[in-house]
RNA sequence: UCCUCGGUAGCUCAAAGGAAGAGCACCUGACUGUUAAUCAGGUUGUUGCAGGUUCGAGUCCUGCCCGAGGAGCCA
């Protein structure tokens, strides 16, 4: 008999398999029993009666509590009367395991509870859902770079300095000297495109911030390409296709999370790249537009980017922030005007920014006149100078929030239930 | 760090100064097509901690702890 899973049960239909897993709910009618069988891969209903079922695994049945490990030997059929619209005919159960007392009853909880059992919380249907769509999306984007000739390249989580400055640091104690949890592979990002040509970084990253918002996390992943020779409207081409293709991608490979989720898709299916395009100076004057004041060279705060994004109905992008509102390495537009070659890309619905990014400065003076005009630590950015004393040009690339990203296509309010075991602040269990 | 709200049974909540309750979970029983099954019965308490006011505090006051939503900052 053949070990099969859940997601592959329409191939064996009218056949006997064997299905391992775990008792997700059970209902019982007296001289027929309902179980919700789920295997990692998707549930199946199996139905026990007294005579199609062996009598010994027929009255093991009420011992069975929620989440015992069970493996099931039956015939599937289609029935229209079963959830999935395929069902189990149960000949035989084996108990791998079984324990009452399952904390998570398939009832109402609150977020404090469901946060502290959240390594149980995963197997409930909607967190299932919700990560199974986050591991599509992240091979999704890096299929979309491999495709176009991107390298992955793993930047060090151990840093010595802050990639940016301003945002605060998680210190260690590496063998008596402090160094930094990374916040952004980018600096490394750098070196590598200069050896490589077009590349990539996936990995943690993790801001000290005291934030307590639904979009924020102290650990999230970033994905963040990068690119030799190539400038602003190239990373741009590069965020919005990728944006095009993820969305576009999940929604066909993972259709019945979709439905499970009842996320209406019907915004997320009519996305076409390019997405609009404004620079900062006519974001600002829109948002006062919109009623909400702010004054140019500012950034925007999170009700103004709500507003912004709500007066578009597709992905968007503001490009040209001012230099004040943007890292140091950020490459100033010709002329003087203050602004700098940078994009950010937003998500419609509130979901705020996804992507940050834009071409970096490849001029030696300028960037030490930059490093020292905001007063950070100048020796640890020796060898990214040296990236400009030698063979330096230009080169552009950007970074995507993968559990913003997550939390937009998905339609989920709240970012941590877009990662396995979100960390945040005054949270770190389990 | 600041603002707002909250903490009562394993879970979700009610009890507006006067006998601590309900639903779910769990246990017992009924039911051969259930969909968070239903129906009947049963078990479940240091009301976050410490102090105060009162004849009497889950309820009012003070301090602390913990959590949630938001701001700032950011992806």
């Amino acid at each position: 008999m053949d070990w099969v899973y859940i997601e592959d049960i329409s191939k064996f239909i009218d056949k006997e398999v064997e299905i391992r897993g775990w008792l997700f709910n059970k209902r019982s009618g007296g001289g027929i029993k309902f179980l919700l069988i789920r295997d990692g891969t998707g549930i199946i209903q199996g139905v026990a009666t007294e005579n199609g079922t062996e009598p010994e695994s027929f009255s093991l049945i009420d011992e069975l509590n929620q989440e015992g490990s069970i493996i099931v030997k039956g015939k599937v059929r289609e029935d229209s009367r079963a959830p999935a619209g395929y069902e189990l005919a149960i000949h035989s159960i084996q108990v791998v395991h079984n324990q009452e007392g399952y904390p998570l009853t398939p009832k109402h909880h609150g977020v404090d509870f469901l946060l502290q059992n959240r390594h149980l919380w995963i197997r409930s249907k909607k967190q299932w859902t919700v990560l199974r769509i986050r591991a599509e999306i992240i091979k999704g984007a890096e299929d979309y770079l491999w495709e176009r000739g991107f390298l992955k390249m793993d930047a060090p989580i151990f840093t010595p300095s802050a990639c940016e400055g301003t945002t605060t640091l998680f210190e260690v104690d590496y063998f008596g000297e402090p160094v930094y949890l990374s916040q952004s592979g980018q600096l490394y990002n750098e070196a590598t495109c200069m050896a490589f040509g077009k590349v990539y970084c996936f990995g943690p990253t993790f801001r000290a911030e005291k934030s307590k918002t639904r979009r924020h996390l102290t650990e999230f992943w970033m994905l963040e390409p990068e690119m030799a020779y190539a400038h602003l409207d190239d990373a741009i081409k590069l965020a919005e296709g990728m944006v095009d293709y993820v969305v576009h991608r999940v929604l066909d490979k993972r259709k019945r999370e979709f439905e499970t989720l009842e996320r209406d898709t019907t915004h997320l299916e009519s996305i076409r790249a390019p997405f609009p395009c404004i620079r900062y100076e006519e974001a600002v004057k829109r948002v006062n537009e919109l009623g909400k004041s702010m004054e140019f060279g500012e950034d925007f705060g999170a009700p103004e980017e709500t507003a912004l994004a709500e007066s578009f109905d597709s992905p968007f992008m503001v490009t040209h922030f001012p230099q004040g509102v943007k890292a140091f390495y950020m490459r100033k537009e010709p002329g003087d005007t203050g602004a700098t070659l940078s994009f950010d890309l937003l998500a419609p619905e509130g979901y705020g920014e996804i992507i940050g990014g834009g071409e970096r400065e490849f001029s030696v003076e300028k960037l030490k006149d930059e490093i020292k005009k905001r007063d950070l630590p100048k020796d640890a950015f020796g060898w990214y100078l040296d990236l400009r004393k030698y063979g330096s040009v230009p080169h552009s690339g950007f970074g995507l929030g993968i559990e913003r990203m997550v939390a937009w296509i998905c339609g989920i309010k709240h970012i941590r239930q877009t990662i396995p075991f979100p960390r945040m602040l005054g949270r770190v269990y389990p």
